[in-house]
DNA sequence: ACCGAGTACGAAAGCGCTTCCGAAAGCGCT
DNA sequence: AGCGCTTTCGGAAGCGCTTTCGTACTCGGT
């Protein structure tokens, strides 16, 4: 009588089913070299007994690691929880196991999570959030991944371009241009950006939207006020008292995610600043409740939970000669935060 | 020479050091019956050559999985998603990793999920998120659990009492009384609770919670309004339509969690009934939106982050003789969502 | 009827680690 | 000196699986 559970060797599938273990590993596998027949009852006796293999021993001798590693900045900033979402949605469907570490938007920490991954034998990582500005700390990321990759491993990353590896790309660039002309267009003339640090790769691509807006329109970027500030919602507070004091005649705020546009919200707020009748803000990202705000946001809607499955999709494919690189798309979400252009 | 980072042996790091296979094995592992020198020697060698454990082989053999596993509803809600960052951080503290995945609220899904972590031999589980009403659906998920403890599996959970395991409460009950208070003590006498479905303990804990208020007043619980929808944000607007339209004379909504608060004042906003003035609006969670609603939700704070990280403790520390219970505490949170009864 | 090619299966060799067991060496004691 | 005891270490047996290799068997072609 096998024992029960875990325990249950694919040894004692294999005797139950009459066969030999070689045989019953290649029909559960799906190997070929069984006839239909055996795999079946192999299959059917399996299921009986509630086997399950042990990944470790799997692993082990040879097989595919079926877990994939997940690197965010950190889970509870909701950009990253429906990235999350979706790389794990995608994982159970595909019944693949999701380990999950923060980055903390630190680079060395970061690093260290990858070895650590990489360590643990995962087969594919996934590592979400803003690449680093600055070359020399992406260059040490990248060397250890393209070991990685080297060595066989799946990687994709989402909102890193830095990387030569599969890649899902938020529309960055194009959303912060569709920003700069929807306020423009309601006859914005003096606009600040909120920005988060200038470290972050994301924070200076959708800045460069921005600019480039400014400059289809005839303004001038270098005139803009651009605070940077953490790329959360507090910097967004500490941002929009400093826009208050020294750019007293800004009539639109544009800040570089849904978060900080939170923080710009709650400053206003504070100050008893109309919105948007004295003031407009944008965010970007769409997080869930941006819609939920008061006045709700108007804002980049990106398609987070997809761009997990996306990215997960990416790497579950056999590696390319080229790195494949999967647009988002974008979408302008126009919602209460945003009207014309107070008269000066 | 041996080889680079992963394939990078035990047995390589033994030979340099001069030693054999098990005495290397047990100078790494703290084991004793080696002499502190040349245990020392194994580890100085080990980490020049930057050997890391393969953790597959490792745990085959017998050795502790050093891998946590993390069952939640669902990781891009903000209550899950805070808790799960709670676990991750100590988890990295501890260089633990985390496993995590979706139960999304359906016990059968839920029960799969956590075999096939018991399959994949994590030596920690646990397990966030209401637990069930129907003892015949825990029940199941409690066998296996039990299962898992009796072969040395360590278990935590958040928010379920009907297992015996080491547990960390929310304080529903105390929570709900709470908010009943604080709507009482405004001078509310209708009051609607926005629930969701009864199948889960931490909507009938909270229930019960508000109805002992009620009693403690001299309010017959039984007369007031109690909707039962989807505990989510849609689940709010549904019950918000009802409410508005069979129970006119309502002046105060309990909506038990946060989601379902949104949802409540997104429909409210659109009927133009003002909040406070006209509908008092409760929560439950205190998620960090909550403070950047509009009006701002008043709520009863849960420390999710601290739960996370407590369950991950009590699963760290060796099974006690009697399942511990660590009570979270919680806050009443007042905000500008509730007011004075209007007077009818 | 015979041979080479193909197919279906079993025996056994690991994967890299932990741990049981036994050997060797050092110790105090009679 | 000789005895048992402890300490330190190496040999070797697995953990449960995949995979290579070899064997037996079938089949179409001559």
């Amino acid at each position: 009588m096998p024992k029960p559970g875990p325990g249950l060797r694919l040894i004692d599938v294999a005797q139950r089913a009459g066969v030999s273990l070689a045989t019953a590993s290649r029909a559960l596998s799906g190997r070929d070299g069984v006839s239909e027949e055996v795999a079946d009852r192999v299959r059917q006796v399996s299921l009986e007994m509630g086997y399950v293999a042990n990944p470790y021993a799997r692993t082990l001798a040879g097989g595919a690691s079926s877990t994939v590693g997940l690197v965010v900045h950190q889970v509870d900033d909701p950009y990253f929880s429906e990235i999350a979402g979706g790389v794990i949605q995608l994982a159970g469907e595909q019944s693949l196991l999701v380990q999950i570490c923060h980055s903390g938007r630190d680079p060395a920490h970061e690093l260290r999570q990858i070895r650590s991954l990489i360590a643990q034998r995962v087969g594919i990582i996934i590592v979400a959030g803003s690449g680093y500005s600055d070359p020399q700390v992406e260059s040490q990321s990248r060397s250890v991944l393209e070991g990685y990759e080297r060595d066989g491993g799946r990687l994709a990353v989402i909102g890193r371009h830095s990387l030569s590896a599969d890649a899902v790309l938020p529309d960055n660039e194009a959303g912060g241009f569709a920003l700069g002309e929807h306020l423009i267009g309601l006859g914005h003339r003096h606009i600040a950006v909120v920005a988060g640090t200038a470290a972050l790769t994301t924070v200076t691509d959708r800045m460069a939207g921005v600019a480039a807006a400014m400059r289809a329109h005839g303004l001038d970027p270098a005139a803009m006020p651009v605070l940077h500030t953490d790329f959360i919602r507090e910097g967004g507070r500490v941002a929009t008292e400093q826009i208050l004091r020294d750019h007293p005649s800004t009539t639109a705020i544009i800040a570089l995610n849904d978060a900080m546009a939170m923080g710009v919200l709650s400053s206003l707020r504070e100050h008893h600043i109309p919105v948007p009748s004295r003031m407009s803000v944008v965010g970007f990202d769409d997080v869930s409740v941006a819609a939920d705000l008061a006045p709700s946001l108007t804002t980049i809607r990106l398609p987070m939970t997809d761009m997990g499955r996306m990215a997960l999709d990416l790497a579950l494919k056999p590696r390319a000669a080229r790195p494949r690189r999967r647009r988002t798309g974008h979408q302008l979400i126009v919602r209460d935060s945003t009207g014309p252009a107070a008269a000066l």
